[in-house]
DNA sequence: CTGTTGGTTCTCCAAATAAAGAACAAACTT
DNA sequence: AAGTTTGTTCTTTATTTGGAGAACCAACAG
C-alpha cells in the first residue's frame, strides 16, 4: 500500500494529464511510475495500487507505450514486464510539447491565406504571433544547450 | 454562407483547439471568428454560420469571455454585440500556454519529496526537469524581447 | 402595454468515454 | 497434458459531455 502524500500525488499528476488529453488511468499510471520508490512496476502491481481491472490497465499501458511515455523490460528468468518511465528522455518530450504548441502557426498561416484585407491590424497581429513561433521554434536547441552550459 | 475553404479551416481549428481541451463549439467558434474577414461577429451570425443551437453559442461564448480568449464591443444604437478574437493579446495568451506547461515543475518538485534514493540517477533526471523548466520560465520575457528586437 | 430583438436558463437526450468483468490466448511449469 | 502466469480482447455498462429546443427574461420600439 501507499501513503496517503503518494496516493495524493498521484491524483494530482492523473488530473494533470488528464487535462492535457491523456485518458484518466493513463495518467494516474504515469503518477504511479512517478511516485514508486524503485520507479518501475509490474502489471499486477499497477492493478493492485491503483485498484483497477486489468482491461483498463492493459490498454492504458498500451496507449503510453505508443506515444511514448514509457517501456517495459525484463528480468532474467522472469516473464513479467517492468513498466517505467523514460525519463532519460525528457528533453525530447518536453521539446515535443514545445513543438505541438507551435503548431499553431500552420494554420494561423493558413488563416491568412483565406482573411481579405478588411482588417489589415488583425491580420498583422496574426503575422507576428507566427513569427514568433518561428523564432522560438528555431530557438529551442540552442535553448538546451544553454541551459546545459549553465549546468556545467 | 462560408466557402469550402473557410469551412474546412474552421473545422481544423477546432479539433485542435478541441485537443486542447475546448469544449467542440468553442473552437469552432474561435475558428469562425479568425476566419472572417470583419474578424468578428454578432450572436446570431455565429448561430447562422456554424449551424447551431442559441443555447449551445450563449454557452460557448461566456466560457471563452472568461478565459480572455474572445471579447465583444457594441456599435451605437445597436444592442447587438460583436464578439471578436483578443489577437491583440496574443503574447499574454500564448505566456499563459508556456507557464501552463512549466507547471510540470510544480509536481515534479513534489515527486522528489516523496521518493526515497533508492534510484538517483530516475531522481537526478527529474531535478534536471524542474532546473529547465525554472530557466525556461525566467527565459519567456527575454524571449520576447529578443524576438521584437529582431523585428524591429 | 404589446411586440420584437438579443440573449439566457433549464430540461432532456444522443453520443462518446472509460472502465468492469469474463472469456480467451500464449508461454512457460510441473 | 494439466495448470499457472501474464497479459489481451470483447461485450456490457455507468458516467460524462455537449448540444437541442423551449420557456423565459430584459431592454427597447411603436
Amino acid at each position: 500500500m501507499l501513503n496517503e502524500n503518494k496516493l495524493e500525488l498521484i491524483e494530482r499528476i492523473g488530473v494533470f494529464h488528464e487535462q492535457r488529453g491523456m485518458q484518466p488511468l493513463m495518467g494516474r499510471i504515469v503518477g504511479l511510475l512517478l511516485v514508486l520508490d524503485e520507479a518501475e512496476a509490474t502489471f499486477d502491481e499497477i492493478v493492485d495500487y491503483l485498484n483497477v481491472s486489468k482491461s483498463a490497465v492493459s490498454n492504458a499501458l498500451n496507449i503510453l507505450q505508443l506515444q511514448n511515455h514509457i517501456a517495459y523490460k525484463t528480468k532474467h528468468g522472469e516473464r513479467k514486464r517492468y513498466f517505467y518511465i523514460t525519463m532519460d528522455r525528457w528533453e525530447e518530450a518536453l521539446e515535443k510539447e514545445l513543438c505541438d504548441i507551435s503548431e499553431i502557426s500552420t494554420f494561423m498561416k493558413d488563416v491568412l491565406k483565406v482573411r481579405g484585407d478588411v482588417k489589415p491590424e488583425f491580420n498583422h497581429h496574426i503575422q507576428n504571433l507566427c513569427s514568433f513561433m518561428e523564432f522560438l521554434k528555431n530557438k529551442i536547441p540552442s535553448l538546451f544547450n544553454e541551459f546545459k552550459k549553465s549546468k556545467a
